[in-house]
RNA sequence: GGAGAGAUGGCAGAGUGGUCGAUUGCGGCGGUCUUGAAAACCGCUGUACCGCAAGGUACCGGGGGUUCGAAUCCCUCUCUCUCCGCCA
């Protein structure tokens, strides 16, 4: 969540940034601000009485040990009376610290200056494109074909055992999956990320402190008996590693990585985008994660961006790099890059890596500070991005790299796999 | 699942009703000494909120209670550790 010294400092500029993402924060931020100061005069008042009250108890203490007994008496009463009002205003305090803090979990990360505005996925700009588009003309088969036909996955069975967006990997299909996890990990442990096996589920601070909750409450599978929730992104459990954390100065930057499956309830999706590998309940995803001071994030950003963009040219997949415009933009981020590979037979982009700068807006529900340079604790900034999201990058692999006699291996997965084709 | 012990500052670890926001050690910062460093010695060193400041208030796992006054007593929840049981 946003800073109320952002807020209040910042105002005009806030709502200037917001506006980018088609919203009128005008009244919310109003009611902010209007709680905190009725919060600021309030608090100024229980104070002064909790400090008379203070000076009342020390005295009649004191005049316990003098043995003025009578006197201590009637200050006692006097205190009663103290007490009843304080009482009174910490309750209406609390109330207030309350409604503040559910108004501030309302408003969204403010974009970063260079994010277009716009209302939807169309208005995000296109900022590169990389590599040839396969000429396949009409023999062109979309991926659950070709994995139906080489006996990769079987969506049937995972209908049977689990429902529809469960799928079950077998074979090379099976073996694919684990080569590309492997492949992401030794990469992304080249360019410098620790590699991290976190738990799978996460408790409800967890998810507090990377935003899922109580935004997205409805797309987390949760277990109520232990109220635990499965992992919708490694993001969760590899950023609140940090959670709570003083970190010193040169511990940053923190750079993370880890595989793990990914759970999504994706209430709400239906039609071409559910087709085969698109859009999964359950898939696997290797996430990097960075932890940075706020004048390198942008920097560490692009970089992170670099990162994937390598990963895809291995791969040997043709891909664009998306900046999201405001409308487009996560409720938690200030600036995105998404990055889509062209699935050959579908004829149509997948998303498969979000990279984003949160900047304070996850740390300060995380309370992840670093001593700066003046030795004073100051909010991080949080990084992460897919690094990659494996369904759709499967998808594509076998699209745009099938041929007459089978499925192309990109030479930089081979010895991963173990084998140069599918057939 | 049963029994017991515990949760205190960046870390370790004292403190069982009245200047305790908290002894001490480590770490960190500054200084003396030194050609430099180490060692030694001296000093400083929690966080948040309110306030121009002086200063005030809160915080000793979370919540509630007793009391004029709670880190300290009571209740409750969570978590950790030890032993037993079960088990990959």
């Amino acid at each position: 969540m946003l800073t109320l010294q952002a807020l209040r400092h910042d105002r005009p500029a806030v709502e200037a940034a917001l506006s980018k993402r088609g919203l009128d924060a005008a009244p919310l931020l109003d009611q902010i601000l209007e709680l905190d100061l009725q919060r600021r005069t309030t608090q100024k008042e229980v104070d002064d009485l909790k400090a008379e009250q203070n000076a009342a108890s020390r005295a009649i203490g004191d005049l316990f040990k003098a043995g003025k007994k009578e006197e201590a008496e009637s200050r006692r009463a006097e205190v009663g009376l103290l007490k009843e009002r304080i009482q009174a205003l910490d309750e209406k305090q609390k109330a207030l610290i309350q409604q503040q803090e559910d108004a501030l979990l309302e408003l969204p990360n403010r974009p970063h200056e260079s994010v277009p505005s716009g209302q939807s996925e169309e208005d995000n700009e296109v900022v590169a494109e990389e590599g040839d588009k396969p000429n396949l003309g009409d023999s062109a088969k979309p991926h659950w074909e070709l994995a139906d036909q080489y006996k990769l996955i079987d969506f049937e069975a995972g209908v049977k055992i689990s429902g529809a967006g469960f799928p079950v990997y077998r074979g090379k299909g099976a073996k694919l999956q684990r080569a590309l996890i492997q492949f992401f990990l030794d990469r992304a442990d080249a360019a410098g990320y620790e590699e991290f096996i976190p738990p799978h589920v996460v408790n409800a601070d967890s998810g507090r402190g990377t935003g899922q909750l109580p935004d997205k409450e409805g797309q987390m599978y949760h277990c109520t008996e232990d109220d635990l929730y499965l992992i919708p992104t490694a993001e969760v459990p590899l950023t609140n590693l940090f959670r709570g954390d003083l970190l010193k100065s040169d511990e940053l930057p923190i750079q993370l990585c880890g595989y793990t499956p990914c759970f999504r309830r994706e209430a709400g999706s239906y039609g071409k985008d559910v087709r085969g590998l698109n859009r999964l309940h359950q898939f696997d995803k290797v996430e990097i994660v960075r932890f940075e001071k706020p004048e390198n994030s942008y920097a560490a950003l692009d970089g992170m961006v670099e990162h994937v963009r390598g990963l895809l040219r291995e791969l040997e997949l043709p891909f664009r790099t998306l900046r999201l415009c405001g409308g487009d933009l996560g409720f938690t981020s200030a600036l995105t890059f998404d990055l889509e590979v062209w699935s050959a037979a579908q004829e149509r982009w997948l998303e498969v890596s979000s990279v984003s700068n949160f900047e304070t807006y996850q740390a300060n529900r995380l309370q992840c500070r670093f001593r700066n340079a003046e030795g004073k604790p100051e909010l991080v900034h949080t990084l992460n991005g897919s690094a990659l999201a494996l369904p759709r990058i499967v998808a594509a692999l076998l699209e745009n790299h099938q041929t007459a006699d089978g499925i192309r291996i990109p030479a930089a997965l081979q010895p991963y796999t173990g084998f140069d084709r599918i057939a």
